[in-house]
DNA sequence: ATGCTGTAATGGCCTGACCTTTATTTGCGG
DNA sequence: CCGCAAATAAAGGTCAGGCCATTACAGCAT
């Protein structure tokens, strides 16, 4: 049985590591939560018996994961934040550009999961809901020209987001905001379509959601998808121009 | 129309958040990727103007994103790295213990999740996986000491990626991963339930794959999950004991 | 009250040094 | 000539100490 003896992979582990596991584990077992204060990085250096640069490494770490934030100035410092999903969708990016993934792949999951997402919207969206959608809906439609690109994408990711809100499940809002933000690298890679008004079939969307009619919400949903996936295809080996 | 003019929030940029930008684009633009060496950091510091402790910073949220692989020695230095996916679940796990997630809105999303894997992994699955998931029930089962709860918690995690790789969509093993990882934070948490053997269960819903029939196989593991669920809301008010 | 100014605390950044790890090169002995 | 050990060099990891920029607040002047 000698190969049964779990060995673990040697990690040396740096200094800064420590530090951050040390938080880590510190919020873990509730000594820290959300809206904590924790000490200034020059004062934590000396209890832990480490350099500042190596606090600010460890600061650094959770920073960008989300957990603390830093604020300068005097009663500035680290403060433990809420759950924030921005991260995640940071990450995602990455993965994208890295060429971790592929156009067809990210589409399809995406659809899977708006399917999904769609199901519940249908059984638990709100009239509210439904109005904040339409009134993105009109919104978008007033950013038409090529300047106005940028606002115009925020207009759609931030669709996907009130309907993915309309689910009651920040789980589910999590997801889709990490399906939806590779839209923003798509377009900027590769352009809009122009030669298609979306506003229509969103408000054709938005009706069947009203009339709690998810099967027919999912199927103009899956055809304004495929009409993007061939698009997108289309033009995914041309330049941005 | 004075509100019409887009202000953008002030944001004065620190140092290693440009370096990170222009490293980031270095790499969109493809004049980074993956496999490619960086300049040493002295070299960096040199070219950039700044000091190496900003260099350090920039490389160290690179290195957490999964962008880079930072190794010593001769030699060594800042790799570009492939698209990796672990960054991601580290960060649903901080999301998770900030209590951003609630263990409910968890579990449905995962459930909805899986219920479109399941269709897919019943179309796309091959002999092979089948019986991979099976080789990993078996593995699974000769765990069943209270000292080998981790590797035991590994093995289930694992057979979750076998069964999200059976879809052959590679976007849909990271949303897998995604959703099941806090399943490790849970089982720190509150432990497993050792009153049901779930091997039993793992094996008809392998059954139901290899018989390509998705709504038994849906079921099957719905049944799982709610048993899971219910257990773990009897105990999530509990300390780890 | 209002508004300005000074001041102290804190993160952001820099310089320069030393330590640790790692791969290569050197050199000695066989 | 070969092989292994010691020296070397290059790179990340850490440390120490300092200055700058930002911020909040107290106190003063209007």
């Amino acid at each position: 049985m000698s190969e049964n003896v779990s060995f673990r992979p040697v990690k040396t582990k740096r200094a800064f590591e420590e530090v951050c596991d040390q938080i880590r584990s510190a919020i873990l077992s509730g000594r820290l939560e959300a809206g904590d204060k924790l000490p200034a990085e020059r004062e934590l250096a000396a209890s832990l018996q480490v350099s500042r640069a190596t606090i600010r490494e460890a600061f650094r770490t959770l920073e960008i994961a989300g957990v603390l934030s830093l604020r300068k100035g005097v009663h500035g410092g680290a403060v433990v934040m809420q759950g924030d999903s921005k991260p995640i969708t940071q990450t995602v990016s990455d993965l994208l550009s890295l060429g971790g993934l592929s156009l067809s792949d990210y589409m399809e999951a995406r659809v899977c999961l708006q399917k999904e997402i769609i199901v519940l919207a249908c059984e638990r969206g709100t009239e509210a809901d439904f109005a904040a959608l339409e009134a993105n809906i009109d919104a978008t439609e007033q950013l038409s020209t090529p300047i106005q690109i940028e606002d115009r994408t925020a207009h759609t990711m931030e669709f996907y987001a009130i309907l993915a809100r309309a689910t009651r499940n920040q789980a589910m809002s999590i997801l889709m905001a990490l399906v939806t933000e590779p839209l923003g690298y798509y377009i900027k890679k590769i352009g809009v379509d122009r030669s298609w008004n979306v506003a229509e079939s969103r408000r054709r969307f938005v009706g069947h959601l009203r009339a709690r009619n998810a099967e027919a919400a999912v199927a103009e949903m899956l055809s304004h998808m495929e009409r993007l996936h061939t698009y997108m295809l289309s033009r995914q080996d041309m330049d941005p121009s």
